[in-house]
DNA sequence: CTGTTAGCGCCTTCAT
DNA sequence: ATGAAGGCGCTAACAG
């Protein structure tokens, strides 16, 4: 930095203090004053130092978003939606990528606890099951909001979708079109979000009389090789007629082992995942998803976090956002229609 | 922050200042005395708070990445790519999103004169046709990558793929494969990334003897419906059969529109697009692609940043870095060869 | 090897 | 309505 607070205070003649207080348009300076200053402002090209304020304040006006993923059409979306907020709120947001790894999630979480954010928003990996590294930033009263992935046993706001219902109903689905032996893929058994959705599952199972085969779960890793090969080892051996692809990442696989295997889609396996693959669309075969509202997920997140972020609440808010997920069939690439 | 510099010492006995040099390893202090400090840091679950750090060392261990779109693989993967080189320094890196407007484009920029950040890995935005505001910044020595959107007027580091050769190869592929009318479809005629992908097919056009004809570019903007009329306009009104689309949002819409109007791809229509959808290889009909290397760029970007980073460079090291995009021809859903 | 001192740029009482 | 002074937490001379 060249030119400061100082720099302008010597250019007209006034004091620091007034200056500071002229940029800040606090109430107690003369709008002369104010005028004279940010003249002058302009006129040298100031900018103030945030890392002086942020000192001196002790805010930094900056969140962090932790994400496992961001080559996701989920997750990038929900960055969207969050930078608009953050803009709209004179914030700047840090990204922090996790890769699905516990022990990176650690370390960032660790970092964080210096102070610098003000706040949090977090989807936790999918190896995460202690949750002491978050237990750390929450003592230390660093709102945190928790997004899609969220941890239960901390009292924060969190913003999710209906997974149970959501996995119910493409679970159903599939079984009323015929399916009888239906994987189900996950990346995770750890989080709760997994359990939710799993239980949707099983609970369509049981509604349909199916019984629930432990075998027929596969929960794969983040190497997209090994986990072609099991998914195509699983298919195989167990002869699935139906898959649940509990994300993104696994959609994609699952479809090319299928193509791999020869095997013709709809007729000899059906799909239905989560996902928000912008080209379901145009896939072939049609792609039944379970489309999460993504951007305006992300919003509502920053819209939560911001709100423990005003100086106003004395206490944290917390508030649990439910979003409905949308079950979208498709049974041609043309035809799309939304499901109950 | 409870806990600093100032309790370390005083519970150690020790000056502010040993702890300090302590911290950063520094040689000139007593490996008995560093394991006591890193210990009681522990202990004390003492953070360094980086607001102080970066106002007295007058850097922030931060840089910005600025793009137009996230919600998209090219520029998704890229900042994976970032972020994975940003991660390795030590570093933290914010966002900013630009959405294809020059005005936030100008005021992100005005806000990082602040020194916010020490380096910038920028893509232009579509409508960016001035540069005074990346002049400023330029000036101000604040390091800056260019990246993929380029400008060309600065004299800095920059990556980018071969634009030109990709777009003819592309374009002459069309041709090559009986297309006589190929629409070219671009987001901007502002960058001169756009004007060497135009120039690609304009060179393409000559070489087949086919005469070029303004008509049948059509220049769309950030609605994506609108888009989607324009370009349904174009097809209908100038019976196209190619398409060139020169951004993976247009690849999608135009895909679109063919299927609305009944198009049979190829036999009617023949596309070929840059983008980096990772379905493109399940799309139906099949799609040849001119993929980035996405992650590779955004490796490479954040490389040729942090060696301007470092302190031992008194000059500013200028690098280009020109990344080979590949065209990949998918004849049928499995079948997928680069070509040449 | 350790301590003393002087700020980085800004904000905020407290005084006037 | 303005100014003076102290300090946020840390680092970097300069001494010893």
């Amino acid at each position: 930095m060249e030119i400061t607070i100082k720099t302008l205070a010597a250019e007209l003649n006034l004091s620091i203090a007034t200056v500071s207080r002229a940029l800040q348009d606090s109430h107690e300076v003369a709008d002369k004053t104010k005028r004279r200053v940010l003249e002058m402002a302009g006129k040298l090209n100031y900018h103030p130092n945030p890392y002086a304020s942020s000192l001196r304040k002790q805010k930094s006006k900056t969140i962090a978003v932790i994400i496992p993923e961001i080559a996701n059409n989920f997750f990038s979306f929900a960055l969207k939606g969050i930078q608009k907020v953050v803009e709209k709120e004179g914030y700047n947001f840090l990204v922090y990528l996790t890769e699905e790894d516990l022990e990176k999630e650690i370390a960032i979480t660790k970092q964080l606890q210096s102070g610098r954010v003000d706040g949090i928003i977090i989807a936790l990996s999918s190896q995460t099951d202690s949750v002491s590294h978050l237990w750390d930033l929450h003592n230390m009263k660093i709102p945190m909001v928790f997004f899609d992935r969220v941890c239960d046993q901390i009292d924060a706001s969190k913003v999710y979708t209906n997974n149970f219902e959501s996995a119910m109903n493409a679970t159903s689905h599939l079984i009323e079109n015929g399916c009888k032996k239906i994987g189900y893929f996950q990346l995770s058994n750890k989080l709760s979000l997994a359990e939710r959705r799993m239980s949707g599952y099983k609970a369509a199972l049981e509604t349909h009389q199916i019984a629930f085969d432990e075998g027929l779960v596969l929960t794969c890793g983040t190497n997209v090789e090994e986990n072609y090969q099991r998914i195509k080892g699983l298919i195989s051996e167990k002869t699935l007629d139906g898959i649940f692809a509990s994300v993104e990442a696994l959609t994609i696989t699952s479809y090319d082992v299928c193509k791999g295997l020869g095997l013709s889609i709809p007729r000899d396996m059906k799909i239905v995942s989560f996902s928000n693959l912008a080209t379901a669309h145009l896939l072939s075969p049609p792609l039944t998803t379970i489309n999460q509202p993504a951007f305006e997920m992300g919003m509502e997140a920053a819209s939560l976090l911001f709100r423990n972020l005003t100086k106003y609440n004395a206490y944290p808010v917390v508030e649990k956002a439910e979003f409905k997920s949308v079950l979208m069939a498709r049974e041609s690439s043309v035809e799309v229609r939304p499901l109950p």
